[in-house]
DNA sequence: TCTGGGGTCCTAGGACCC
DNA sequence: TCTGGGGTCCTAGGACCC
């Protein structure tokens, strides 16, 4: 399931679930295709529209940006009814808006009355709304760090707000432990960022049955290069070239692997990335069959850029 | 009952350099 | 005769997010 309505998540069906499950759970549910196209479309038209009012704004995925209202007139909640008019003239889509004094806050307001809902929240709220509610709702707590709070205890935001920095850090190392304990107060000082560069570029693909590296080469060769041609594909549609080439695999016990090979120059069209992703390849032992393939390109410079930015090259040492 | 695709960031060890 | 203290880059894996 790419994601389910709301009356379907009430019956327990959520993205990722199998389509079979999710059909065991919502028997009378209509299963839609995927249309990526037209979601990016619609992503397309309803960032656009946000931009009229606020263009102070960053792109999280397809579904999702913060925004610097600082400088909006009015009050709040009143931005915030601005902001789903737009988009719902834009779009005929619905959404959450939360707001509040920084990015992790605000995240955790827009989830606290969906859907369709407003949420404005400050400092002083933080006791009585944010502190109840569980340390897995913090964006950046996944379900690992939430089963590792839970075996100390600390179950809400509040429980976790409540612990000694030092002895976070102790747990959970010094960058994540101090990073636990300032997002439970409430704290966080990130910019809203309206540009960033690309680190990475992927193309990935489960395969419909597990295949095996002697007995399915042809097959699993075919889609080996075909990977690399889309992610040729897509370097050169975004103006990218990259560095670093690197496979990741999954076997059919679902063991993922990664090998990746850094290049002197930077590469971009298929042909090059699939022999560097063969030799990636070559390291692997590849008795288990597999279930994904998958190839990235890292390291990423934009293509073309202008001959005459580039520095001079000197040297100099002290004697 | 098997578990998508495309990303980011962090950690940690080893090679190598000054 | 194995001995310091920095630093960067490369590689592999993992947590997490939409």
């Amino acid at each position: 399931m790419t994601t389910a309505t709301y009356e379907a998540r009430a019956l327990g069906v959520h993205s990722g679930m199998p389509a079979m499950k999710a059909a065991r759970l919502a028997p009378d549910a209509v299963l839609l295709p995927v249309s990526f196209e037209l979601y990016r479309r619609h992503s397309r038209l309803f960032k656009d529209a946000l931009r009229t009012i606020s263009p102070h704004i960053q792109d999280i995925g397809i579904d999702e940006v913060y925004a610097d209202i600082t400088l909006l007139d009015g009050a709040s909640h009143a931005i915030a009814q601005r902001l789903k008019a737009v988009v719902f003239e834009a779009t005929g889509l619905t959404c959450s808006v939360g707001i509040a004094p920084n990015k992790l806050l605000a995240k955790l307001s827009s989830d606290m009355q969906k859907p369709d809902g407003i949420t404005v929240l400050d400092m002083a709220d933080l006791p009585s709304r944010i502190w109840p509610l569980p340390a897995r709702r913090i964006n950046g707590i996944g379900p690992k760090a939430a089963a590792r709070l839970e075996s100390l205890g600390i179950s809400t935001i509040g429980e976790l707000a409540a612990r000694d920095k030092v002895w976070l850090m102790e747990q959970f190392g010094r960058s994540h432990g101090s990073w636990l304990h300032d997002a439970a107060h409430g704290r966080d000082e990130r910019p809203v960022l309206t540009h960033s560069e690309p680190v990475s570029m992927s193309r990935e693909t489960t395969f419909e049955r597990n295949l095996h590296s002697v007995r399915d080469r042809t097959e699993l060769g075919g889609i080996f290069t075909r990977l690399c041609e889309q992610l040729a594909a897509d370097l050169r549609r975004k103006g990218y070239a990259g560095r670093t080439i690197g496979i990741k695999l999954r076997f059919d016990d679902f063991r993922t692997v990664t090998r990746d090979l850094t290049l002197h120059e930077v590469v971009a069209d298929a042909t090059a990335i699939r022999q560097a992703a063969g030799l990636c390849l070559k390291r692997v032992d590849l008795r288990r069959a597999l279930r994904l393939i998958g190839v990235r390109v890292s390291a990423l410079e934009r293509a073309g850029a202008p001959v005459s930015a580039q520095a001079q090259q000197s040297a100099l040492d002290f004697d």
